[in-house]
DNA sequence: CAATCCTTTCGATCTGACCTGAAAGGATCG
DNA sequence: CGATCCTTTCAGGTCAGATCGAAAGGATTG
C-alpha cells in the first residue's frame, strides 16, 4: 500500500492517542479505537499488536473496554477462530455512545452528589439566622446553579445527538441563523 | 459554623476532585477550583494549604494554572499584603472559558492534524485506481466526517455559550423544532 | 537598608496508572 | 481425549506526572 497512506493513518493514531490522554482515556485505549476506526475490515488481536507495538495483556485489557463501551464490536469471521474487533465508524453514533457513557459514569453521579450535599445544609437553612444564614443560602444557590447547568447541558446533547446525522446541513444552517 | 454545612462542602469538594481527575485535570486543581467555588470570599494561600492539606508549592502552582485558564482571578485586598483569590462563581462563564480553552489546545491541534492526514493522501487520491483507490477514499472519507462533526460541534458550543444563559429556552426549543 | 512577609522555583521523592509477559483458562478441532 | 489455538488474568515492573518542602526571589515596611 501507498506509504504516504501509512503514514497519514499513523500522524492521525497518534495524534488521537494524545487528544485522548488529555481527556482521561488511556493512550492506548485511544490509540486501539484509532486504528479500528480508520481499518476499513476488523483487525484480530495481532494485528493490534504488530500495528501498534503494544503487549498481548495490554491488548487484551483495552480492546475489552472498548468492547465495554460500545465503541468495537466483536466480530466472528466464518472460517476462523479467532476474534476480530470492528470499530463504529460513524462519528454521530460514535460521539453519542461516548458522551452517554461519560454522562452516566461521570456526570450523573456528580448531579447526585450536588443533591446530597444540598439535602445536607437543608436544616441548616431552616435554623440558622443572620449572616450564617446568608452564607449557606450563597453555596445552597451555587450549588443550585451548578446542578441546573448540568441538566441543561443533558437535555441539549439529547436533543443534538437525535437530530444527528441525518439533519446535519439543517442542522448548521439553523445554527448559522442564530449566532 | 454547622458541622454539616463544613461536611456538605468538603463532600463536593472532594467529588469535583474525583471527576476532574476523570477529565485529565490533576485532582489537586479541580479541588482548589471547588473549594474557591464555594467560598464566599477570596481565599489565600494559606487558607488554601490549610483546608486541603496540601503543600505550598503544590497550592502555588496550581493556583498560578487557575489563573491562567482564566477560572479564578488575583484578589487584593486593602490593607492585606498577601494575594487572595477568588472562583469565578457564574457557571456559564466558568464552563465557557473551560471550553473555550480545551477547544483551543486539543480540538483544534486535532482537526489541523485531521487536514494534514487528508492533504497526505490527496496524491493517492489522483493516482491509485481499483480497490487500493477505493481504500484511500474510505479512509479519506472517514476523517472528512470526523472533522466535519467536529467543526459542528465547535459552531454548536458558539451558539449555545453565546445564548447562554438568558435565552437558553428559545435556543432548545429551535433546536428541538430541528428533530 | 535591614527586616519581614509572601510567592515562586526546583530538585528530590513519591504515587498511581499503565504496561508486560508468562501462565492459566477455555474453546474448538481431528 | 489430546492437541492446538486464542483469550484472559495477574503479579510484578516501569514511568510520567504529581507532590513536597527547603531555598531563593521579590516586594513592602519602618
Amino acid at each position: 500500500m501507498s506509504a504516504l497512506y501509512e503514514q497519514s493513518r499513523q500522524l492521525f493514531i497518534q495524534r488521537w492517542g494524545e487528544m485522548g490522554a488529555n481527556w482521561g482515556i488511556s493512550r492506548t485505549m485511544a490509540e486501539i479505537h484509532a486504528l479500528l476506526f480508520v481499518s476499513p475490515e476488523p483487525l484480530c488481536t495481532d494485528d493490534v499488536m504488530a500495528q501498534l507495538q503494544v503487549s498481548r495483556g495490554n491488548t487484551s485489557m483495552n480492546l475489552r473496554q472498548l468492547v465495554n463501551w460500545g465503541l468495537i464490536s466483536r466480530v466472528h469471521l466464518p472460517g476462523d477462530r479467532k476474534e476480530y474487533f470492528a470499530g463504529e465508524n460513524d462519528v454521530w453514533q460514535m460521539f453519542e455512545t461516548i458522551t452517554r457513557e461519560r454522562r452516566r459514569r461521570e456526570v450523573e453521579p456528580i448531579i447526585e452528589t450536588i443533591e446530597r450535599c444540598q439535602s445536607m445544609v437543608r436544616d441548616d437553612l431552616k435554623r440558622l439566622r443572620g449572616a450564617e444564614r446568608h452564607q449557606v443560602q450563597e453555596y445552597n444557590r451555587r450549588l443550585t446553579e451548578m446542578a441546573d447547568f448540568l441538566n441543561v447541558m443533558n437535555t441539549l446533547f439529547n436533543v443534538v445527538m437525535k437530530a444527528g446525522h441525518k439533519n446535519l446541513a439543517r442542522l448548521t444552517k439553523a445554527l448559522a441563523r442564530l449566532m
